[in-house]
RNA sequence: GGGUCUGUAGCUUAGUCGGUAGAGCGGCGGACUCUUAAUCCGCAGGCCAGGGGUUCGAGUCCCUUCAGGCCCGCCA
């Protein structure tokens, strides 16, 4: 049993199986009907005294501390509404029980119980047990009570220990669910539509990012794993459906940090006849739900930082954003002195730029990004770095567009949509030079798109928000890795025939 | 990709100048009928992440591989 080094069964919880299926003992029983949660008993009998009630309750869940003291136990039971404690005794067992328990059933094992209800002499609410059921015994031994699980590694690829030990990453996933929760309500109660797009894209876009291939062999064609849900998002506005959002999971074939995972959600919302002003407050107005909801106020801490997501938020354009938080008026210089004090200010990437509104953007990430703390909108972008984004009404050379930055992470990034099939059909070719120069992250020219766009999209006004620095932010969180159930880790045993293996597999359908 | 730190029992960890691997929790055996990190007595459990080297001798020093944390780069 023991002789695959990756299976973790204790052979001490083993021998114990064994003594049980001896006395035959079900394992595994196939239910256990239970007249309160853990909760509910806690709810309803906040005032029992010393004698047990005279309602019989059964509930179940996780054994967690078990106290002996000899022929009585005492015994934490927790199920995912809470904690109650156990006070088992030999001669309110049926007979033989209190043996079998005492021998075979442990910390870690599933139990369902039958008792009445009471206050101990240290006035704690417990159950006087007069019966108990295994319902799942465990081979694996827990970590260890008082310190729990600490190791990061572990914690991360067997989340489900994580969420087993310690409460405080139960909860920041609970937290997570609901703010999902929260963000969907909020959207269809405004008359938003939730709609799925394709995952498995031939061609990828709505984002400038390396993606993920893959390969479907009936089809005998490459697909991508999407990097955003965007133009069939923008599709569906063309076909009529004026307020839609999706819930997606992108791909990104990027670097893991404390910010970035490569599998990561974002809900993408569109709105016809709307711009990108509507957007930034539609945005604001979600996120400030969410946070009332979740947390009855309007500010957090994130990092030591108190964090106020009072409306209305700061919005700044870019230009003044750089002017006053980073101290440059890049339009009061010229190219050679901006390379000048681009340099003392360890801005990087700017010798092989060669206009203003490209040296903007460079100051701005270098200078200006990682200070803004409350929440900012940054608005007013150079056309070149947006090439779905629709151009500025007034400003020439931007477009509408805007990032929300909180706790100098970049949270939301919208814009006026782009509407004009042959200008996004310029940008495209701009793109498709890019990529012939080498740019990898450059976007696909999407023609189908712009057919679509060519059928006519009203204005539109369009937005992603990142889902899982939002729950980052709401739980006081500073790795990404906190708050995603499974994050992407490197494989730990290498086996030598699925390692490396070549990409889109062309002998498979030769 | 670069820098840096880490990896010792199921978990949390100690381990000095290189000299036979130490504990707590958990487990097992024993005592205990209101404890809550229960307490008390005893026992078992280790290829010190893997490989190589230096040395009479390596958990400790050196090289290397693997995995992870943090910072930087890349990137929403």
């Amino acid at each position: 049993m023991q002789d695959n080094p990756s299976i973790q069964f204790d052979d001490q919880r083993l021998a114990k199986r064994q003594q049980l299926l001896e006395e035959g003992i079900s394992l595994y029983p196939h239910e256990y009907k239970r007249s309160h949660t853990i909760d509910s008993i806690r709810t309803q009998f906040c005032e029992a005294g010393h004698d047990p009630s005279s309602e019989v309750i059964s509930t179940a869940g996780r054994l967690y501390g078990v106290r002996d003291h000899g022929k009585t136990f005492f015994a934490d039971l927790r199920d995912e509404t809470g904690r109650i404690q156990l006070y088992i005794r030999k001669d309110a067992l049926p007979e033989g029980k209190f043996q079998t328990f005492k021998n075979c059933i442990e910390r870690g094992d599933i139990i369902g119980v039958t008792g009445r209800v009471f206050k101990t002499k240290v006035g704690e609410i417990s159950i006087f047990v007069d019966d108990l059921t295994l319902l799942t015994k465990t081979l694996c031994s827990l970590p260890e009570k008082f310190h729990g699980l600490t190791n990061l590694e572990k914690r991360y690829r067997q989340r489900y220990l994580d969420l087993i030990v310690n409460e405080e990453s139960r909860d920041t996933f609970r937290t997570r669910s609901r703010i999902i929760s929260l963000l969907r309500n909020y959207l269809t109660n405004d008359g938003f539509l939730e709609f799925e797009t394709p995952t498995l894209q031939p061609l990828y876009g709505g984002a400038n990012a390396r993606p993920f291939t893959t390969f479907h062999n009936a089809l005998g064609q490459k697909l991508y794993l999407r990097i955003a849900p965007e133009l069939y998002l923008k599709r569906l506005v063309v076909g009529g459906f004026e307020k839609v959002f999706e819930v997606a999971k992108n791909f990104r074939n990027e670097d893991i940090d404390t910010s970035h995972n490569p599998e990561f959600s974002m809900v993408e919302i569109y709105q016809a006849y709307a711009d990108y002003q509507d957007m930034m407050r539609l945005t604001e107005s979600v996120i400030s739900s969410i946070i009332v909801n979740i947390t009855g106020g309007v500010e957090v801490s994130f990092e030591e930082n108190p964090i106020s997501y009072k409306a209305p938020w700061q919005v700044m354009t870019m230009e003044d954003a750089v002017r006053t938080i980073g101290g440059v008026d890049i339009f009061a210089h010229d190219i050679d002195s901006l390379r000048k004090i681009g340099n003392e200010k360890g801005v990087e990437g700017i010798e092989e730029t060669s206009s203003l509104r490209e040296m903007l953007v460079l100051f701005f990430e270098a200078l200006v990004e990682d200070k803004l703390i409350q929440p900012t909108f940054i608005t007013d972008f150079p056309v070149e770095n947006s090439p779905l984004a629709k151009s500025h009404r007034v400003k020439e050379g931007y477009v509408e567009r805007f990032e929300l930055f909180i706790a100098g992470m970049e949270i939301a990034n919208g814009f006026s949509e782009l509407n004009d099939p042959l200008d996004q059909m310029h940008r495209f070719e701009g793109q498709e030079e890019k990529r012939r120069l080498g740019d990898e992250e450059a976007q696909m020219h999407d023609y189908d798109f712009v057919n679509a766009l060519g059928y006519g999209m009203p204005p539109t006004g369009g937005v992603g928000i990142g889902i899982d620095r939002l729950v980052m932010l709401i739980t006081g969180n500073s790795s990404i890795k906190e708050v995603i159930l499974f994050p992407s880790m490197k494989r730990e045993q290498v086996t030598p025939e699925t390692d490396n293996e070549a990409v889109p597999s062309d002998d498979e359908n030769a």
